[in-house]
DNA sequence: AATGCGGGGGA
DNA sequence: TCCCCAGCATT
């Protein structure tokens, strides 16, 4: 066989691109040797429990998420027993697992599970990202791992593998750009089974070789075609762009204060209490402001001539 | 595109 | 100490 065109007719073809490094296959194989055993990954996982465990998953590790999955799935194994439940319980339930809107998030989308769904996880996209608490990566995440369907699964993980072996970046860019998403769906396999295993696959490389800190290189399936690697693995070009956010004194670290508070009491908290929780008036002011306006907290009636006391909601 | 939003644990 | 973690909603 020669690759020599004919000397006669027309004219050559051009020269096609060179053929893509295949990721899936040993990216694939690769986890079905090393894939954790997850709770949410079990064979008597329900969609409700997988769309559970995505919202849980939003930037709070696996490790801690873990046991108060258990739990949360033991107490309201269902949408409707969630969207049920008194809002305080759920908030409570959701304990540290930090940034607690998605709590009330979960709970309104249990709600409009069982008022449009029929008390069902849907494994439409648009209606999946029409939840509350749901964007681009909850939705696909559900259709790949609840229901086994084609899904561009795009998470941190899977941004940083790509950015790796694809770019031979250390970190993708801070936010999220089209073309990574395009790129991501291009790699998707056409077959649904075959995607949705990429999905999980990709995403327990990033979290468990291709680490954001200290990749396990002599571990990974791609090492031998890691552009990064091959690039001498340098450092991060984007780093300059990346702002650690602030913890201490800021209005969050208040309004965890504030959340911690009110998780703990059986009775509505008064002001006065509050104001030992965090001497700073005018911070203390603006956190519970904010945590009245995102409906986390009420102010409960007093009386005549008592200042107002605060609870959790419902 | 940029911000705000918790909390904890490993490097 | 710093930084990262299966993001989302809002501006």
């Amino acid at each position: 066989m020669s690759l020599v065109p004919p000397a006669s007719g027309p004219a050559p073809a051009p020269a096609p691109a060179p053929a893509p490094v295949d990721l899936v296959g040993p990216v694939v194989d690769w986890f079905d040797e090393h894939a954790r055993d997850l709770p949410w990954r079990a064979p008597d996982r329900t969609p409700w429990g997988v769309l559970v465990s995505e919202v849980m998953l939003q930037q709070t590790p696996v490790v801690r998420v873990e046991p108060a999955w258990r739990a949360w799935l033991g107490r309201w194994p269902t949408p409707a027993d969630l969207a049920a439940a008194p809002t305080a319980d759920v908030l409570r339930a959701w304990d540290r697992l930090g940034y607690p809107r998605r709590a009330l998030r979960l709970q309104e989308c249990a709600r409009v599970l069982v008022e449009r769904h029929g008390g069902r996880v849907p494994d439409d996209e648009d209606a999946l990202l029409a939840l509350p608490g749901v964007g681009a990566y909850t939705a696909a995440a559900v259709r790949a791992f609840a229901f086994g369907r084609r899904a561009v699964v795009l998470d941190t993980n899977v941004r940083r593998v790509l950015a790796r072996a694809v770019d031979g970046e250390a970190l993708p860019a801070p936010t999220q750009t089209r073309a990574e998403v395009e790129r991501a769906r291009a790699l998707v396999p056409a077959q649904d089974a075959t995607a949705a295993r990429w999905a999980a696959a990709s995403m327990e490389l990033g979290a468990l070789v291709c680490t954001a800190r200290s990749p396990r290189c002599g571990q990974c399936p791609l090492v031998s075609s890691c552009a990064w690697v091959a690039a001498g693995r340098p450092g991060d070009v984007h780093a300059h762009r990346r702002r650690t956010q602030a913890w201490h004194g800021t209005d969050r670290q208040v309004r965890g204060r504030v959340m911690a508070l009110l998780r703990g009491s059986p009775v509505p908290v008064p002001r006065h209490v509050l104001d030992e929780a965090w001497p700073a008036t005018p911070q203390r002011a603006r956190a519970l402001a904010g945590l009245l306006a995102d409906g986390l907290v009420v102010e409960v009636a007093a009386g005549a001539d008592e200042a107002p006391a605060y609870a959790l909601p419902g």
